[in-house]
DNA sequence: CCTTGACATTAACGTTACGTTAGGGTTTAT
DNA sequence: ATAAACCCTAACGTAACGTTAATGTCAAGG
């Protein structure tokens, strides 16, 4: 039988946490002397540690007591659980490792570093739109300016521009087995950026981000897919082409 | 620029929590709307990634703000400390690891564990205490009672308990040579077996706790080892074998 | 026996890092 | 024009203890 301290200090808290865990009814003391005194014993010690072992996956106190009160309670298959949990835990913290890594290139030789992996190991999902809006495209100005352009067309410009939109993604199908490269492909990329226009004028490189855009965005790429399933990457590719060769001239 | 809402989906946090950042002044928006909409910029980003990396090594965000604060804040010193204490990190991790895959063993074949793993890798330090005061020889009212007693006793009988004491202690050393099944050592072990009655009446198994302890716990170790050396680890094999006889019979 | 120091107790307020309404303005979509 | 989906501030709630504060207990020493 142990005091407060004694098993304090084996089990790595302070007195106050079991004094904590006794009043919320997570760990009572195996026996309480006449002078109000709390003693721990082996079965204590033992759940004591399911406790800390639990609580190392931020499991609340509250969720623990649910978990070791279930009158059929299995330590092994709960074990089990914990090797999982904490094994996709490290999973989590060696990505975090090469999340650093890589920020220490990016910072170090100044390396591209997409932008992407800038939050990888953190949040698990959705990083991607990242790219996108990085590219300052979805800059809130930009888009309530561009939404304003819209909003003060008349229908039937809208229309025609709709139309003229159409057409000019229904070509770029046409041209696809020609490849990026070829000058229809080039050609229509010119129109494309005319017909930008309408909305705002890109320079070249937020005209490259809105056709990588055209393939993040699912709402974009949706529409897309319906002309062509391979629509998406043809266009950015051909864009890509287009852009580099008015920036090496 | 993104939104609170933008921001918090790629980084994997909540808006709360950059309304908290923002309030606490560990990350203001890089601009701030005449709407009073917060917009975060690409500078905003990256600290934000430095201040979830500390805060996955559970640097309170105070903390974090004078690193951050310091003027001369190395941001590649620090993802080069980021990536040593995520390395520490993932082995205790892994140290967790193996404790519940010994637990698992334990509890599955109702192995040995020799109850000093049992807190692996929670405390650093003095589970070997444990060992010895799990085997109830510390239960408090025993100790208690045993303090009485020796209390109970006048001064020149104490005396005289501890030179028997130290009588025994030395004898044991001298028959050493002889093993600690012979006849010799056992015969001494009878002898302390009496002497320990002035204290309290160990049954055997505590009997062989109480010896086991004498390895353990430092305090005891320390004298055993000004008169020999191997003498705890002796006596503990030597009350070991008594056991087993008087057990066996 | 009395005191001192290291323990133990309960009671209650403090702290960190947000979560969670509540009440109300903005912007975009229809 | 109105809903849907954002944004804001303000303020109280919560988890898991930390931190006094006031008080009781116990082994050790004079």
């Amino acid at each position: 039988m142990f005091t407060v301290k004694q098993v304090a200090r084996v089990a790595g808290v302070t007195p106050r946490t079991l004094h904590h865990y006794d009043e919320i009814g997570l760990l009572k003391p195996s026996r309480v002397g006449a002078n109000g005194y709390r003693y721990y014993g082996e079965e204590a010690m033992l759940r004591l540690q399911q406790i800390l072992l639990y609580r190392e996956l931020d499991l609340p106190l509250e969720e623990i007591r649910k978990i070791l009160g279930r009158r059929d309670f299995d330590v092994l298959a709960a074990l089990e659980d914990h090797k999982k949990a904490l094994g996709r835990r490290i999973e989590r913290m060696k990505q975090l490792l090469t999340t650093v890594d890589k920020t220490i290139d990016h910072v170090k030789g100044n390396k591209k570093m997409s932008e992407q992996g800038l939050f990888e190991g953190f949040s698990e999902e959705e990083q991607e739109r990242y790219a996108l809006e990085a590219e300052k495209l979805y800059e809130p100005e930009t888009v309530r300016a561009s939404n304003r352009k819209w909003k003060g067309y008349s229908a039937s410009k809208k229309e025609q521009i709709l139309a003229e939109g159409k057409a000019i993604y229904s070509d770029l199908v046409a041209v696809m087995p020609k490849g990026a490269h070829s000058p229809e492909a080039q050609a229509i990329v010119e129109r494309w950026r005319m017909h930008m226009d309408y909305f705002w004028t890109p320079d070249l490189d937020q005209l490259s981000g809105l056709a990588q855009g055209y393939n993040n965005d699912p709402r974009f790429k949706a529409n897309f897919d319906k002309l062509h399933p391979k629509l998406a990457e043809f266009m950015r590719e051909a864009v890509k082409i287009y852009v580099a060769r008015k920036k090496g001239k």
